[in-house]
DNA sequence: CTGTCGCGATGCGTATACAATAGCCGATAT
DNA sequence: ATATCGGCTATTGTATACGCATCGCGACAG
């Protein structure tokens, strides 16, 4: 590992040229630049759940140290994107059907009550913006792009979060947004991707009218719908339970 | 590193012996026990907000090699206990007065809007065990120790989220117990301790009739209470704007 | 006497090396 | 032919070593 990667392009494509990366300078800013790179990649289902992520391979790749990867690894688990077994190392996390429950009934605790501070909080200039995000989801969608769409979505509930003003709640609402992200990945159909085409532009409307309490009720439907979508069967993970099977 | 120190008593008092911690063994459990140990001494006041915490020194202490202190202390950051700054290592987290808002805004919404859920799958069992937590906080209240008194309170509001089923939610709200206790430690009136002596007893008593609205409510309250008993003066942290103080 | 520069020490950030474990494949015995 | 046992390899977990930044103190110049 002591040479250099001449070409830095490999892994997502943002990876900061190689600003005479010797030794520091921008060693914290270098390693969240990679968290970001995998957490996209997870979020835009390019890493499926159930992945293996091998440190090594990512340290390569990254051309980082095993050390760095590690630190990166644990946040990442922290976070519940990646599951860390003991001694068989890291994988992207394949959520069971009670945490995508709980995920969603999270969200609709949160999300919706935050609904009146953020309709409180919003300026015309944040309505503009985010009315750019839905429209650019709804152009990633038509053009098939689904990971970019996914993470326009994702990052559309979260943005309404942090106008709440509340960063503590605002932070939680990214955490269950890159959850749910996981949990479309296993439980959702392909091809019908989660949120609506309009939804988040009528959300935009009642927020922008200061009404929170109807942006509330119709987060609220907007949550039902995806959670709705989903198809949850359990995927029988567990010891198959082969005397009930072969019963017969 | 290589001799043990062969009195274990000299932090937390609960370092497991030195039960021949050769090379590996308990290695993951080892760990998850200083991490209690480091996270009780936070909450329950024994480490102050701004205290440093040099790595070297945990290591010592525990036995461990800094590295492992390292994980622990990225862990404890991102539960926002301690921070990390750059080059100046670990400290015990000082919450600003914005973030106490935001705390208890978020305890607000989301332990009031677990009560239902609660009060639904709360059992005779559950019941008087929360009792009993209710009745040793108020020993320990009384009996002076205030230490025990915090961590019991937290412990309280935490198992009341956990019963509520939804895992995701009771995390977060333990999350949020925790932080609270730092800002008690910050803000609170020495004496007046945050929860009063028989509140939780009234709150016990409505999940128990199953009546989650008025359980609501009375959480609503009772948190209003403890932010209302915090003397928040936001202690003029950031630089102290020399130009308007001696503008005279 | 004061302000600035330089030196030394302390302590964090990163990489590398070593050790241990778990999974896997092959060999052998029944 | 198959099942079981043993060794091997691959991969993680832990410790240690090294480099660099920052902070505090002292000396020297003005």
């Amino acid at each position: 590992m002591t040479e250099r990667q001449p070409d830095s392009t490999a892994a997502t494509g943002d990876v900061p040229s190689r600003k005479r990366l010797g030794k520091n300078g921008d060693g914290a800013e270098r390693h969240d630049a990679i968290y970001r790179s995998i957490s996209d990649a997870i979020i835009e289902h390019r890493l499926k759940p159930g992945a293996r992520l091998r440190e090594d391979a990512l340290a390569d790749v990254f051309g980082v140290s095993r050390t760095g990867i590690r630190k990166i690894l644990q946040r990442l688990a922290l976070e519940q994107l990646v599951t860390l077994t003991p001694r068989r190392g890291a994988s992207v996390t394949r959520p069971t059907a009670d945490e995508a429950k709980d995920v969603f009934d999270a969200r609709q605790m949160v999300e919706c009550g935050l609904m009146p501070a953020t309709a409180r909080h919003m300026t015309p200039d944040d309505a503009s913006a985010l009315r750019d995000m839905a429209r650019r989801e709804r152009e990633a969608l038509r053009a098939g792009e689904q990971s970019t769409a996914i993470k326009l979505s994702a990052a559309f509930h979260e943005r309404l979060a942090q106008l709440s003003g509340n960063a503590t709640l605002a932070e939680f609402v990214a955490r269950l947004c890159s959850r749910s992200s996981l949990i479309l990945a296993v439980y959702g159909n392909p091809g019908h991707l989660g949120c609506e085409s309009h939804d988040h532009d009528e959300l935009i409307r009642f927020l922008e009218a200061g009404d929170g309490e109807r942006a509330a009720a119709f987060m609220s439907r907007h949550l039902k719908a995806i959670e709705a979508s989903l198809s949850i069967v359990e995927e029988e993970e567990e010891v198959p339970d082969l005397q009930r099977i072969f019963s017969g």
